[in-house]
DNA sequence: TTACAATAGTTGTATAATACAATGATATAA
DNA sequence: TTATATCATTGTATTATACAACTATTGTAA
């Protein structure tokens, strides 16, 4: 492919980026919550029962970091997390009534959010657009976890 | 549009930017810088000359934020900032020699990368997914300068 | 069976990225 | 010429993150 559409992919790529980080940040979150916490409530949320290194995979987070996170959720009161009796290494992390109303909240707030998105496409491009979000996306991990991908060159910064 | 295909284009934009992400922090950085100095040299590259005010602006970061920024690449050589004479109020922000050589070197790594991602991609697919994400990005970046965007429903913990 | 190795999670520590508030320098307008 | 607005920097605080060290638990092998 043409080296000038490459760069303009990735200024594609980094615009949204931006957009999509940069309007949570300007609204001070979504329902009190950090970006991070969000990201974690909602992957919980889907899963509904998950041990710390599950989520820690899921998320490419460190568990140290997201203990950290999951115990502030724990504090709100919309994360329950207990010692899982068939072996007491892992923890069961889980929504409380309240964490999942709060999910079913967020669930809505994105769905509306990203409606309006697609609202401002044609209406015959709006599948296309989200199939080759999911085609790019799919590329993306796999080329990463092949061996010409993170492993000999970093991303990220250009995209 | 289907909410469920809504669900699913949010999964995928979130797996997408966590394996754009969390690729680049596996690496260590690129070129020895953090991603924030690596989005900042890219910015100054492709515009040539650019005030604080200005690259904060296109970036969406706060001044403070970006001085900060920038003064690491100072002190490393990779950009020159001189108080801009017409005005003193500006600076005049523009990449070194070293710089040039850098941004180069960036360019060229994640060029090869989006290559090497889009080389798994079809090739009658290509143009129409490069397309996509571009029409994409300018949807969200619309809808959050409107009135329904960001002002009233917060982004980026969803997707 | 008991000692060693592996795994899950937490806590200590350090750093990067970020925003807001206050300040100083400069320019514009009344 | 004095007040106001703009640009940049610095002080301060917070969030997100990783790595290393540690504890508790489980699995394994001598």
């Amino acid at each position: 492919m043409d080296i000038q559409k490459i760069r303009w992919l990735r200024e594609k790529l980094r615009q949204l980026e931006r957009a999509i980080d940069g309007c949570f940040r300007a609204e001070g979150g979504c329902c009190g919550l950090t970006l991070s916490q969000c990201h974690t409530l909602i992957e919980v949320g889907y899963k509904g029962e998950v041990s710390l290194i599950d989520l820690a995979t899921t998320l490419s987070l460190d568990p140290s970091t997201l203990s950290r996170t999951v115990n502030g959720l724990v504090l709100v009161g919309l994360i329950s997390r207990l010692t899982n009796e068939k072996d007491r290494r892992y923890v069961v992390i889980s929504l409380t009534g309240q964490g999942k109303k709060v999910f079913e909240e967020i669930e809505a707030i994105f769905n509306r959010y990203y409606s309006g998105v697609l609202g401002l496409i044609p209406d015959d491009k709006k599948d296309p657009v989200v199939d080759s979000i999911a085609l790019f996306a799919d590329a993306v991990k796999k080329y990463n976890d092949s061996d010409e991908g993170c492993k000999n060159e970093p991303s990220g910064c250009g995209g």
